[in-house]
DNA sequence: TTGACAACCCGTACATCGTACATCTAACGT
DNA sequence: ACGTTAGATGTACGATGTACGGGTTGTCAA
């Protein structure tokens, strides 16, 4: 990484999405498409750090700097990784008119996208204008359509859910990468924490009460039980007045 | 990073926190706290991927590796990061008794100390079993203490706080870096997305309204907002101290 | 048919990274 | 006095992201 560079010289932001992907003549072997899948493949079956515009051109049967031209960062290449991502995420299109259950559904497939993706997390980016992302707010959006609240408010609601989302996904990616770091499978991974606690527990009962509750926090349960704290509020905030205040 | 490496080959579960800080006899000049201090400092300055361990290394005057001595990888490093920035979190200690205040302050200054250290979010670190992390860990549940609830439904509660933290911190971490990334000032990077969402509105009010959204996301009322929610959520779910309105 | 120009691809090069390893120095136990 | 060890360093290796310049192929005007 040759140094930090002022990388826009012009002033333009400079967003892939506004940019049109080049098009295609007819000598081109690759396309963004192509370059994505790859990337998200890699990091799938060996974690994020794995990705690496080298390893992606080889696995393509493509030179080290190809891909140069269909992005023009690795930043890039995250982007149009975290809209792949957040395109596989099954919608409840049309919504059903209960909202409730339509967020409820959206939470659960989301959550289940993000285990199957546990790095999208660590991509530092927030989803942005790609078009699955975009089509991802506005399927949420009409579900809250029924309740005829102001725009600012369903904006709020949908916000406190994907960081809660985002949050609970983080938690799962890095209780998993804690384990992967020591090497050992999930088996014995938990086997060893149980001794640990186990042996904690004879002079630091604090310390081994500590370790126990940060070992039940990723699973079914919390997650159901956070996201109907969440529910919850929001169906009280939205029954109380159209404009709730925070006492 | 040469390799994967096995990484553990007597299987070991090696946390940092499972082992002692080696013993400072004469010599020594450096130290685990002026290491971790000196990242931090780094990474709140020029961003977490400017720290690096040469960098640590040159800025207390050492030599390149010799960190190695006090900690035995990078992740090390970052599990030592996030212990001290969770450490920096102002609790309600003891706290007040009303259970929703003192969690609502401990969740403001969480998010106050996150938008100090942007990186957090980043470091993929769960916050494990650092002296910091238990003791945040312990008056988090204390709040909780005269709600007489067993210990599964407080971890619960304390971890639907937590993940929507962690995910509203990733947010406006996210929009910083993006922001950054365009190498503009804030104040020509929010020119210029109103300039983009105008010009956007009139080819594609759907994709305006979109960019609007995503605009505001990051702020003060949408995080008091899902805050509400959660707390009256959770409120909802224990019907202790119950909320006092009928609709 | 020819030539110019663009689209596309790749090889090389550079600065930088994490860290394994061998080695040096100075304090310590005996 | 002397070996042992804690602490610090230097060198080296395999990676990485990407700037750059030159190659190759297709398209289109003349």
């Amino acid at each position: 990484m040759p140094g930090p560079d002022q990388h826009n010289p012009r002033g333009e932001a400079d967003l892939i999405w506004l940019r049109p992907e080049r098009v295609r003549r007819e000598r081109p072997s690759l396309s963004r498409d192509e370059i994505t899948r790859t990337a998200i493949d890699l990091a799938d079956r060996d974690g994020l750090e794995a990705v690496s515009i080298r390893r992606i051109a080889a696995a393509l049967g493509a030179g080290a700097n190809s891909l140069y031209w269909y992005i023009s960062s690795k930043d890039d290449l995250y982007e149009l990784m975290a809209d792949e991502v957040i395109g596989e995420i099954a919608l409840p299109d049309p919504p059903s008119g209960d909202w409730r259950a339509d967020l409820r559904a959206i939470a659960h497939n989301t959550q289940e996208t993000f285990s199957r993706h546990r790095w999208f997390v660590l991509l530092g980016i927030q989803p942005g204008l790609g078009p699955k992302t975009r089509r991802y707010g506005q399927v949420a959006m009409a579900c809250l359509d029924n309740l005829h609240l102001d725009l600012n408010t369903k904006i709020n609601m949908l916000a406190a859910l994907n960081n809660y989302l985002f949050g609970f996904a983080h938690r799962e990616t890095a209780w998993a990468d804690l384990q992967k770091r020591t090497g050992l499978t999930e088996q014995q991974w938990n086997d060893r924490l149980r001794g640990m606690i186990d042996h904690a527990a004879h002079q630091d009962t604090e310390l081994a009460e500590h370790m126990t509750a940060r070992l039940q926090l990723p699973g079914e349960e919390p997650f159901e039980f956070g996201l109907t704290c969440l529910l919850e509020g929001i169906a009280a905030l939205t029954n109380r007045s159209p404009t709730p205040r925070p006492s």
